[in-house]
DNA sequence: CAGGATCCAGCAAGATACTG
DNA sequence: CAGTATCTTGCTGGATCCTG
């Protein structure tokens, strides 16, 4: 490994940062990961989520290509969110993640 | 992998994204990992953080065992701050993070 | 040098009411 | 069902002044 794969990029990493940012952008990344998931069916799975938060959040996540928004034109219509490609490889970054924090939290003193 | 492997911990994940919560965190954990440095040391070469935002990073990263501070007793003081193991540790996300951000910004269509 | 204390603006996010 | 609109509150982060 040289100083150029060890070195953080600004632009990369601060990219995946604002991912994330906000406190349900990770929840909504997981509930995705096994099914595309209607509105109300993530509202329902993210309680005591509020609309607004969990709109903001998918509005957010579909500007940064994270999720998928599909209207299905039903009466009364239903919309399908689903993860992008990008979002799925987001998942490393997460595994990532919960890897580091079971290393050093659950056993923080080997 | 089986679906053990590929399940996200919330407690676990969540840690870590304490750990970068906010705008500079990410910032000072970079700047430390090559060398030890003290507070006005890392004042500039954050710039253009303010004194408040600096402190209260420090001494969130301290809470969470990313960073130690250590007191040197001249005149007038002098404060280091270094990063842990668990701190240095927690470079494979941000690595992580660099390689997702460089494949899917860099270059998005692939 | 390395902060502590205080004040304040701006944004995140929840509650509530309404709509095609 | 899947939101939009509005109001409100709590927290983040910057500016400024002060200190051992």
């Amino acid at each position: 490994m040289n100083r150029n794969d060890d070195q953080l990029c600004f632009t990369a990493v601060n990219e995946a940062l604002q991912v994330i940012s906000g406190k349900w952008a990770f929840l909504v990344i997981s509930q995705l990961y096994y099914d595309t998931q209607r509105f109300n069916q993530l509202k329902r799975n993210l309680d005591p989520i509020s609309i607004k938060s969990l709109t903001d959040i998918l509005r957010h996540l579909e500007q940064h290509q994270i999720i998928h928004r599909q209207v299905i034109p039903t009466i009364p219509i239903s919309v399908e969110y689903s993860l992008t490609e990008k979002g799925k490889a987001y998942r490393t970054v997460l595994l990532q993640m919960r890897q580091w924090g079971e290393r050093w939290i659950t056993n923080p003193d080997e």
